[in-house]
DNA sequence: GCGTTTTTTCACCAGGTGATGAAAATGAAC
DNA sequence: GTTCATTTTCATCACCTGGTGAAAAAACGC
């Protein structure tokens, strides 16, 4: 039925893997399309044609059109949660208190730690991975399946975040810090997918693809920000 | 061919009226299930459905499905541009400096002036209003025509937001507003867009659905974010 | 070479798509 | 009640949709 699940089987031919090849192909054709039109805005017909294959392969490989799409999510999807908490892990571990000579955790340190992986992914893994913030920044202003999507591949590393910014503000409210990375996500997948809107809203002045300008404001951007929320919840209890 | 257009013909039957009617339900019914699944993912069927009417009606009144699309968006957006566009100059008049009296204008308040008309229209404008900062929410986000279509309807009340905030901080720098405002932005669709992600995410804590909560937290997340963002700009030079 | 398994292609289906043109219904003006 | 522009319905078109099953091709072990 679905097929060539089991790699593994008795007689065939295991080696040479030009289907993997194949594979990473039509992934990397439904991603950019995906990107560009969102889920319905997309044929299988049409990722067949972009990845010069013919349709039913499609089938063979990935099933329904929506599995294709949760293979396109999930592939990178891995590779960014890795990335994301061993940056988180490391910034931690860097500033442990027992180690001699290290600062304090700052949040802009914490918040650091979690966007720039994107950001330096985004700048040097490959065209791919625009494309890839673009679909999940799509995702995530979905209402009718987005936020459980997003919940899906992203819940985990969301929650270490707000765990290690509760151990840099312990007085602050976990409603608080959820609000605070709401407000970041939707910064920084905006961000992330180049939408091309502040190019022509500034005029000149700023290019989406200037993420050398996003790494510059972002990240203190968003730490004043949850200070200043912080701050605020506090004094008012 | 397109016809409906010129109401002012010579004899017909100008009174009564119900073919707006008629129009206004089939634009409420198209609103919803673009926010909900955006435009690929509505058929003019689903929505004569949902409107109770023939499909050949929503072509006799709109045209093209684009064109319905257009029009959903449109409608409110007018409404909206003229709300935030009086928010703001009664913040500015409230604060000229010849009234006696009245305060320094700050870059919380501008935001504030900015945002806050959104909030009040979604909570009390009616249930039509979610559905459509939805709509704009993943506009927002859609990188094949997403920027050319936010610009087209909404780039004047930015431009009057920028240069508001200009006379408030002369110092900062175009590039950095605009970078601000990019962050804002998406920070404010996506938390007026209800996802339903934070409700999961932070377990019962937070719900989307509680502007009041959106309210209380936004407006000095972006005002701490711009004021960051500012002063580290003019350090720097 | 042969047998077997996987990969790829081909032809096709049942149902849905946006859109249209002609006919029917409606409702005011006279 | 007739007239006539408008509004609403109906039947339909040409095309595309996701998906499938059988046949062909390729890749392997022997």
């Amino acid at each position: 039925m679905t097929a060539a699940k089991t790699r593994v089987s008795g007689r065939g031919r295991p080696s040479k893997a030009k289907g993997l090849d194949l594979k990473e192909t039509i992934l990397d054709a439904a991603e950019g399309l995906f990107a560009r039109h969102g889920f319905h805005g997309v044929t299988t017909r049409q990722v067949a044609a972009e990845a010069g294959v013919d349709t039913a392969l499609i089938h063979y490989y990935f099933g329904a059109k929506r599995e294709l799409f949760d293979a396109v999510f999930l592939r990178r999807a891995e590779i960014l949660n890795q990335a994301r908490e061993a940056s988180m892990n490391a910034y931690v571990k860097a500033h442990d208190p027992e180690t001699p000579g290290a600062g304090a955790m700052t949040v802009e340190g914490v918040i650091e730690a979690f966007i720039a992986p994107l950001l330096r992914i985004s700048q040097d893994g490959g065209p791919g991975w625009k494309s890839y913030f673009a679909l999940v920044a799509q995702v995530n202003n979905t209402p009718a399946w987005g936020g459980e999507t997003m919940a899906r591949f992203f819940d985990p590393v969301v929650h270490q975040l707000v765990e290690t910014l509760k151990i840099v503000r312990p007085q602050a409210e976990y409603r608080d810090l959820y609000w605070c990375y709401q407000f970041l996500t939707g910064s920084m997948m905006l961000s992330l997918s180049e939408t091309g809107r502040i190019d022509s809203l500034s005029e000149g002045e700023c290019h989406s693809s200037d993420l050398e300008a996003v790494r510059a404001r972002l990240f203190s951007y968003c730490a004043a920000g949850f200070e200043a929320v912080i701050a605020k919840a506090s004094s008012a209890a």
